[in-house]
DNA sequence: GGATTCTCTACCGACAATATCATTAGGTATTAA
DNA sequence: CGAATACCTAATGATATAAGTAATAGAGAATCA
């Protein structure tokens, strides 16, 4: 069985090794040497790898990873039980035997490391001649579209130049890929048409443009194509001869023609006949060969499919296509209750999986169906037209659409065939072939719905952004065609044939399912490795188009009064116009030009009203079975619908680390994770259901579904002469309004989509197939309704398991309860109480949920609330409530979740208490233990008498501080914190408003003391993660000196291209996507859209690159903390969901989700995290070089010009030096040094280059700026040496030259000559942590911290040098003010090294396996 | 050379002196700031030209005066009642302070003429909170008697940068002559502004293409006029206004060439002798065609090949022309007297129009006059 | 390379400005040698 | 055929667009000489 699934896969990994061009393995084409592109180093493989290429003939791999051994194991040993295929808990046979603990970081030589190019990319030149153009991804899809239509004619000119494309850049596999295809394609025509002269072109193709004009030698596949071409020659000599004369050309290359044979365009048939007719003797097949003759023939495991690659579809087992079809008629049709006509056994997984199937196949056709069923009722009835359903609309619009888009397609053809540049003629060639591949009506369809949901997602009231809609478009039909192609692959019968123990691997077992899928790849056709992915070029050319058709097409009923005969009356007459219902146009956001698609007002309004009735319903949609597992970083979820594992924003670089971590095993944890959250099941809530029905149709507003036409107070207008000022307030606050208004319909919008899918799901189980974000938080991929949603989709889902409570799990509801009703501070037992005091009040809510006193909507989350209420009512209204099988999740959340990773990542005691890290009584809450922080701090300051502290002495409250300690761990700046400050104390009226910018900011300082006087190891790693991304990002790489050449002026400059790249806990690489962007402009029918171009890799953002890092690093641990806990809860059997920080479970099994919970996130605290983190950081960034900031006006700094100097005097007969100079001089002595000559050596050991002195004088620890210190105060450059001096006794003399050219063993004495204690400057991490606590507020001391020191001492010695005048500051603004006191720095190159590691506190993380409160 | 010698208008007070006195950001090309006048000498022909008979004991609402050129040769001009210079740069305090001292009836308030709320308290009946000055007395405004009548008692002048700012507060400027707010609720009051190329072509546009939604909503209620102008070539397509003041004589904030030393000039110039070689050629052969007339290609093709005598003749021709073409393209005050003096004049015709194709463009003011 | 001014200001899911005119580069047609 | 020229077009770069910024402060990036 093993052996079979190994012949499958060998050739896949193989090519899929080369796909990403690994140094390790030669090129193909020996001519081509490997692309720039490359691991750093070469691969180790690891064992799943090495499972993976096994051969056959082999036994089986050893069991060196759990994971996959214990499944393969199972798939051979263990007794399928057939009934029960999809168990729905897996608590006896855990598919995956995950180890509670997080993974060893990665060996050294296991991190994957792609080097960024050296410089910024020039942007993707699309010179286009004959419209072909030359960017490659987009000759590249076009290719393979033409390929699928049979446009082989354009295909061959996109080849052409795919060919130079591939031979400019030494991309050999895609190279010969291509052409294989092509080659393919070529016979498969004349299959078709038997035309000779056809079979001639295929094999002039392979002579004389791939031998003689390409030098492309070929590959087993191509060979395998030539023989299988020979076959078909008509005449047996002939044929013969071209047989021998193929198999020689390949022998004499020195190849075996095993390979050849293997390949899987050749059938077995075929293979026996090449072997009778050249006489290959049939030990020379090799046993593989023989083997899988053998097995084809009796094959169990293998779905037939494979065994015949061109076998017909098998028609549908089961209950048939009817029944599929009908069952899915209530997702259309609201009316029509599913499963009646047929007698279906709804737990008939074979029978689920035709309807996930159709559900993603035909979700285009099905709305189709329904818009024309509801017109053509319509016209039976005879209803006047412009009270018709939405949907009869939509259907008048298809109507008109289709003809358009044959026509189009008419002039495509032309266009092609004429080849003339007219206008619009270079454009239908770029996207003619793309819009072929989907069949008219569906491209229609696809049109009218995304315009539409499109609208209700991103709309701007009555338009939407164009250049949005037009993208969303293209990539809407991509991903159809995308799913069309994967249907393809896998054929009819993929699933529906196999046998239950198949199907059952699927979901067992990883590894077996994805040599399926590869098989499936290889065997259904000759393709590319992966389905070449549109271009944005074509994706917002055939968005436009389509877009302006529907626009040109589209119109809508609308009623009007006819004027009456006299001015200003109407007439009682109306009319019924029918007018455009999408016009565009343009705006001006702030004086810039904005494109516009805008929908009728009428339009508008039926969006909010009318009942969607699935007709805007795309794809995505919430799945009906179980999301089939991941298996690699775009496979996984839908069936056919293709989505990526990690939401990648079209960067490059992520995709390469993704792709390659997925490669290699690496991401298999997370993908089993992934599917744990994939496979909870939900289904609606019906009674939450049915009351948001009725709210809905009432149409006013209530429990934040907003009402159709809200009554809004509009500003009363001054008077046209009133003051401007006035009048520019009114008209600020009229924009306000209408925002609001805006706002307002769009959440109606979304909320009768919501009510809409969750009307198609009533009577469904179904799945939210997941992904995640760069970081590794997972999302649920379905949009509109999921559980991370708003208050209202949560309380419309609920796990489709019920569980019986018990007595711990009624408990648990009651907290539920509790916490929804916002009572979520207090003990445990408190809240339980609260619940049963409130008992009457929820059983009036659930009794009479909008007829009674509407208890439920006091709260934050009425719709959640509600949904407990209904439950719990329920659950006490039976004789023994223990006995209540709840569906409802408990969630449990934590408490400023990054918070409690940064305490323990700190170690922080104080901190640790307040977000429950340490057990307790009680919840502790870190906003109240911050405001009462500030609040003594403010009332020290009252005492004496500060005007801000008196004016603020009661107002610090809880609300004030809670947003600035929240969003403090996602980096908020001073500015921002006080801007937020300000927002809270607008709220309290005592406060005069005109004093409070000065009151915010005033207590801004405070808070941002009081958080780092709480969490001062957090802070300090904080800082520490900031000065990491600071330096990585201004570094470059050792060898890009090589191309400093900036392609664009020619010179010589340095280009930071390196961003922060780390590995989580769970091996996902991370790699931070700020860079410029570089925008690209594309023409299209409606407009020019503007869209960032994602091809190339520009300059690193390093401001975002430092200010992401630590919020961005806590995500991907507490993304690292979930997924473990994911895996876990679902070891034992847990049913479990998440929104990020929030935990969720049955009630009955919370207990045993927080236990979990504490385990995994002691387990993740266990490693040294932030230990070995730098261990990453010194591995990756091993050599760079990285600029920093010292100050000048030092001894140190005075002597680095100084050599810079006279080296630049010396070798360049100039006293300056540039930057890139600079560089080349360190870099030279690093390179000597590195070198093997002990010459060499001994050369560097004399160079005196700005490092080696900043390094003789103390290093960065002492000399370098101090700089964003501003947020949590301490620079980590106080950490370790205490040697801070105050240079004053050498101010202004420069050492003697010999002192610095002097040897090296002199070191020291520079080292002390320049540090001189100063006694203030002396500050060690944890006696300034201390001293810190107990001098809070002393105004002597005050905070200050040695940063702000050296900045001081620096500044101070400018005024002593007389540069800078102080100035008063006066009322002054604007650039003309007097200067700050500006402190000289110098830029030295230094290597890139990490900062010490601040002092850990001494908080224990273990302490927290006792904590209660830590989730609650 | 005191400061206050430049308000006695002591012809000693070169304007390289002036312009010294400006923070040498201001003067480079990136400022956006209010730039400020320097050639006094052009403020009398100015004013000539303006009919301010009517203004006698005016109050004068001055923005941002900055060195205060123009505003003392107004003030010496008008003598009016009063005269408010709003000027909320500190680096420019000195010279108001000495503005204030110099010329009576003056007040130096440091506040921005872009804040609605410096009128509001100009204007409101309590009396105005601190950088007023005590004693200020408050301007009492009467409102003519029709709306459509000219204010002779306020005048409003200032200078405008090209500042996202100003360009704001001239687009209020005219919605509040639309609305007949703020202090246009007096009546029609007149403007004088030195305001950037840029902004002064939005609203006095220089060719049918450019004339967009501000010009058209201006004319409807304000007439705006130009009253002079730099003696900068203007780019781009449009007619060409010229200076109506002798145009030698406007001087703005320009950075003399003769302040650069050839050396250096050529550094920065060789990016453009690259880029704009063809238009160079362009200019070279349309010359030449004037100057050789007969010699130069009439068809399409190659031309013909002419003896050598004459070949030679127009070989020396195009060097000549290049080097003066060069010269014009690069800036350079004084042409090359290398070219025959009948050429000469041929070329010189036409240097105004080569230099407009070079867009020899400067930071350069316009006064505009509006009449609301 | 240094001083000065400009820019931006909380993470992620989530994603975006365009038309027009001036100028040049580069290809094609045309002509004469 | 090559050579020299004009003409034409696609590609690139610069600029305008709207029209209250409101006021905080500090660091990093960009720009100019």
């Amino acid at each position: 069985m093993l052996r079979a699934v190994g012949r499958g896969i060998r050739r896949q990994i193989v090519r899929r090794s080369s796909g990403v061009r690994l140094t390790s393995g030669a090129p193909r084409i020996p001519w081509l040497c490997p692309s720039p592109y490359v691991y750093h180093k070469p691969i180790r493989w690891s064992s799943s790898n090495a499972r993976a290429i096994s051969l056959p003939s082999e036994t089986p791999p050893k069991h060196t990873d759990r994971s996959y051994s214990t499944a393969a194991a199972a798939l051979e040993l263990e007794d399928i039980d057939t009934s029960a295929i999809f168990p729905p808990l897996r608590r006896d046979a855990a598919p995956y035997s995950i180890p509670i603990e997080p993974l060893e970081p990665l060996d050294p030589s296991q991190l994957l490391v792609f080097e960024p190019p050296a410089a910024p990319e020039e942007k993707c030149m699309r010179k286009s001649t004959a419209g072909v153009s030359s960017d490659k991804a987009e000759v590249l899809a076009t290719f393979n579209a033409c390929i699928k239509v049979g446009v082989l004619a354009r295909a061959q000119l996109m080849l052409e130049q795919i060919t130079k494309n591939c031979i400019e850049e030494r991309d050999t596999v895609v190279l010969v890929d291509a052409h294989n295809i092509f080659l393919k394609a070529l016979l498969d025509q004349y299959s078709d048409s038997g035309n000779l002269s056809e079979l001639k072109v295929f094999f002039m193709w392979f002579e004389n443009k791939m031998r003689v004009e390409y030098s492309i030698k070929g590959d087993a596949t191509t060979f395998a194509l030539l023989l299988k071409g020979s076959l078909n020659i008509p005449a047996a000599e002939a044929s013969k001869r071209y047989l021998a004369e193929y198999i020689n050309l390949w022998r004499y290359s020195g190849r075996n023609i095993v390979d050849v044979l293997e390949s899987a365009v050749l059938n077995n048939e075929e293979v026996l006949k090449i072997a009778k007719i050249c006489h290959l003797r049939i030990g020379e097949l090799s046993a593989t060969c023989r083997e899988m003759m053998k097995e084809q023939r009796k094959s169990r495991l293998e779905p037939p499919i494979l065994a015949v690659p061109d076998a017909k579809p098998t028609p549908v087992k089961g209950p048939g296509l009817a029944a599929v079809k009908s069952s899915l008629r209530s997702l259309i049709d609201p009316d029509h209750m599913p499963f009646q006509e047929y007698d279906i056994n709804l737990n008939d997984k074979e029978f689920q999986i035709e309807r996930q199937k159709l559900l993603e196949e035909h979700a285009f056709d099905s709305a189709r169906e329904r818009w024309k069923r509801d017109f053509e009722s319509l016209s039976e009835r005879g209803v006047i037209k412009q009270d018709a359903e939405i949907n009869s609309l939509l259907w008048e619009w298809h109507q008109a659409l289709v003809p358009l888009i044959h026509e189009e397609l008419k002039r495509v053809q032309h266009a092609e065939e004429s080849g003339t540049k007219a206008a619009g003629a270079v454009d239908r060639c770029f996207y003619g072939p793309f819009m072929r591949v989907i069949e008219p009506e569906k491209l229609a369809a696809i049109t009218i719905i995304e315009l539409l949901r499109t609208h209700t997602l991103n709309g701007v009231g009555a338009g939407l952004k164009a250049s949005r809609a037009v993208l969303q478009l293209g990539r809407e039909v991509e991903l159809e065609y995308q799913a069309q192609e994967v249907a393809k692959q896998r054929g009819e019968g993929f699933f529906a044939n196999m046998s239950k123990a198949e199907l059952e691997t699927i979901f067992r077992d990883r590894s077996a399912f994805r040599n399926l899928i590869s098989k499936s790849k290889s065997a259904s056709d000759l393709d590319f490795e992966e389905i070449p992915e549109w271009p944005n070029t074509v994706k917002v050319k055939l968005g436009g188009v389509l877009i302006s058709m529907l626009i040109h097409v589209a119109r809508i009923p609308v009623e009007a009064a006819v004027p009456g005969l006299t001015e200003g009356t109407e007439s009682s007459e109306k009319i019924v116009q029918h007018l455009p219902a999408f016009q565009h146009c343009y705006e001006y956001q702030r004086g810039r030009k904005l494109g516009v698609v805008k929908l009728h007002p009428e339009l508008v309004k039926r969006l909010g009203t009318d009942d969607l009735n699935f007709t805007a319903i795309g794809k995505s949609l919430p799945m009906v079975v179980r999301p089939l597992p991941w298996t690699d970083w775009d496979e996984g979820g839908y069936f056919y619908t293709r989505s990526k594992v990690v939401r990648i924003r079209e960067s490059v670089e992520q995709r390469q680390y993704v792709k390659a971590a997925a490669e290699r095993g690496h991401l298999d944890h997370l993908f089993a994770g992934l599917d744990v959250l994939g496979r909870t099941a939900w289904r609606i809530n019906r009674r939450v259901f049915d009351v948001v029905l009725e709210v809905w149709n009432q149409e006013k507003a209530f429990a934040k579904i907003p009402a159709l036409n809200p009554d809004i107070n509009f500003p009363l207008e001054p008077e046209p002469n009133a003051d401007p000022k006035v009048r520019w307030e009114w008209a600020r606050e009229m924009k306000r309004v209408n925002t609001a208004r805006k706002n307002n319909h769009s959440t109606r919008c979304d909320v009768n989509f919501k009510v809409e899918i969750a009307r198609a799901f009533l009577f469904e189980e179904f799945y939210f197939p997941h992904n995640i974000d760069f970081r590794g938080r997972a999302y649920p991929i379905p949009p509109n309704l999921n559980h991370i949603g708003n208050d209202l989709s949560r309380g419309l889902l609920m796990f489709s398991e019920a569980k019986e409570v018990g007595e711990t799990g009624l408990r648990w509801m009651k907290i539920h309860l509790a916490n929804l009703a916002g009572y979520d501070k207090a003990s445990f037992s408190q809240r339980v109480a609260f619940t049963e005091e409130n008992i009457e009040n929820i059983h009036d809510s659930a009794e009479n949920p909008l007829t009674g006193n509407r208890w439920w909507l006091k709260s934050d989350d009425p719709w959640q609330l509600l949904a407990s209420c209904f439950a719990l009512n329920e659950a006490l209204s039976l004789n023994n409530p223990h006995e209540y099988k709840c569906h409802i999740p408990v969630a449990q959340d934590g408490t400023c979740n990054g918070l409690q990773h940064y305490a323990a990542l700190g170690g922080d005691v104080a901190g640790a208490r307040q977000v429950n890290l340490e057990p307790s009584d009680l919840p502790q809450d870190v906003y109240t233990g911050v405001a009462e922080l500030v609040k003594a701090s403010v009332e020290l300051d009252a005492k004496r008498g500060l005007p801000a502290a008196v004016a603020l002495k009661d107002l610090v409250t809880r609300k004030v501080v809670k947003q600035t300690v929240m969003t403090n761990v996602y980096g908020v700046t001073f500015i921002g914190a006080r801007n937020q400050i300000e927002n809270q104390l607008k709220c309290i009226e005592s406060l005069d408003q005109k004093d409070i910018p000065a009151l915010s900011l005033y207590l801004t300082k405070k808070v941002f003391d009081s958080i780092q006087e709480m969490f001062t190891g957090a802070s300090a790693i904080q800082d520490w993660l900031v000065t990491c991304a600071k330096r990585i990002s201004r570094s470059v790489r050792p060898n890009q000196l090589e191309h400093l050449k900036d392609p664009k002026t020619g010179e010589d400059s340095v280009h930071f291209m390196t961003s922060v790249v780390w590995t989580t806990p769970l091996r996902l690489p991370v790699v931070q996507p700020y860079r410029q962007v570089a925008s690209a402009a594309i023409s299209t029918n409606l407009q020019t859209v503007y869209i960032n171009d994602p091809y190339v890799i520009d300059k690193v953002d390093s401001r975002k690159q430092m200010t992401a890092f630590p919020p961005n690093f806590i995500h991907s641990l507490d993304a690292s903390h979930m997924l473990l806990s994911a895996l876990n809860c679902d070891a034992s059997g847990l049913t479990f969901a998440s929104v990020h920080d929030s935990f969720w479970t049955h009630p009955s099994d919370v207990d045993e989700m927080n236990r979990i919970l504490r385990d995994s996130f002691v387990a993740l605290h266990g490693k040294d995290i932030i230990e070995n983190l730098k261990a990453e950081f010194e591995e990756r960034y091993k050599g760079f070089r990285t600029l920093v900031k010292v100050i000048a006006n030092t001894p140190c700094g005075k002597r680095i010009k100084l050599a810079r100097r006279n080296y630049a005097i010396e070798n360049l007969g100039r006293p300056k030096l540039t930057a890139v100079e600079d560089l080349q001089w360190e870099l030279k002595r690093w390179a000597l040094m590195q070198s093997h000559d002990h010459d060499d050596r001994k050369i560097a050991a004399e160079m005196v280059t700005p490092s080696v002195i900043l390094e003789k004088y103390g290093g960065l620890k002492v000399n370098e700026l101090a700089e964003n210190t501003g947020k949590l105060g301490l620079s980590v450059n106080d950490y370790g040496s205490p040697s801070l001096g105050d240079q004053s006794g050498d101010e202004g003399s420069i050492v003697d030259q010999e002192d610095i050219l002097g040897p090296a063993e002199e070191s020291d004495d520079g080292y002390e000559e320049s540090a001189p204690l100063d006694e203030d400057m002396v500050l060690g991490g944890m006696e300034e942590g201390s001293r810190m606590l107990g001098t809070a507020g002393d105004e002597d001391i005050d905070l200050d911290d040695a940063s702000t020191k050296k900045r001081s001492r620096a500044r101070k010695e400018l005024d002593e040098d007389g540069n800078t005048i102080p100035r008063d500051n006066g009322s002054a603004k604007g650039t003309l003010k007097p200067k700050q006191a500006h402190i000289a720095t110098l830029n030295v190159w230094v290597e890139l090294k990490f900062p010490d590691l601040p002092p850990k506190g001494l908080f224990d993380v273990n302490l927290l396996r006792k904590s209660e409160y830590f989730f609650s | 050379m005191t400061a206050a010698s430049i308000f006695r208008r002591s012809a000693d007070e070169s304007i390289a002196h002036l312009r010294s006195l400006i923070s040498p950001y201001a003067l480079s090309r990136r400022s956006k700031l209010p730039p400020s006048l320097v050639n006094w000498q052009i403020c009398d022909p100015i004013m000539d030209k303006l009919n301010l008979l009517a203004y006698k004991k005016t109050t004068i609402i001055d923005m941002n005066p900055n060195l205060g050129v123009f505003s003392a040769a107004l003030h010496e001009r008008l003598q009016p009642k009063q005269h408010i210079l709003l000027e909320p740069e500190e680096f420019y305090g000195d010279r108001m302070r000495e503005f204030q001292k110099t010329y009576k009836n003056s007040w130096y308030i440091p506040l921005d003429g872009y804040d609605w709320n410096t009128y509001n308290q100009l204007f409101s009946d309590n009396p105005p909170p601190p950088p007023w000055p005590d004693n200020f007395p408050k301007p009492r405004i009467q409102a003519t008697t029709s709306p459509d009548d000219v204010n002779s008692d306020l005048l409003f002048v200032g200078h405008m940068g090209k500042s996202e700012k100003s360009e704001r507060l001239i687009a209020q400027f005219i919605n509040c002559c639309a609305l007949g707010t703020w202090i246009q609720q007096y009546g029609r009051v007149r403007f004088l502004l030195w305001v950037p190329d840029s902004i002064k072509d939005r609203y006095l546009p220089r060719s049918i293409a450019s004339r967009a939604r501000p010009a058209a909503s201006a004319e409807a209620v304000v007439d705006i006029t130009e009253v002079a102008s730099s003696n900068v070539i203007r780019t781009g397509r449009g007619f060409q206004k010229l200076p109506e003041i002798n145009p030698d004589n406007v001087e703005v904030e320009e950075k003399r060439l003769t302040s650069i030393k050839p050396q250096e000039r050529k550094v920065k110039i060789k990016k453009k002798l690259v880029i704009r070689q063809k238009m160079v050629e362009d200019e070279i052969k349309k010359l030449v065609a004037e100057l050789c007339p007969g010699l130069t290609p009439t068809t399409r093709g190659r031309p013909k090949k002419l003896p050598s005598k004459e070949q030679k003749k127009l070989e020396e021709t195009r060097a000549r022309v290049r080097e003066l073409v060069e010269a014009i393209r690069n800036e350079e005050p004084i042409l090359p007297a290398s070219i025959p003096c009948k050429e000469r004049v041929t070329v010189l015709n036409r240097c105004d129009e080569i230099r407009r194709r070079f867009e020899h463009k400067k930071g350069a003011e316009e006064e505009a006059e509006k009449i609301p």
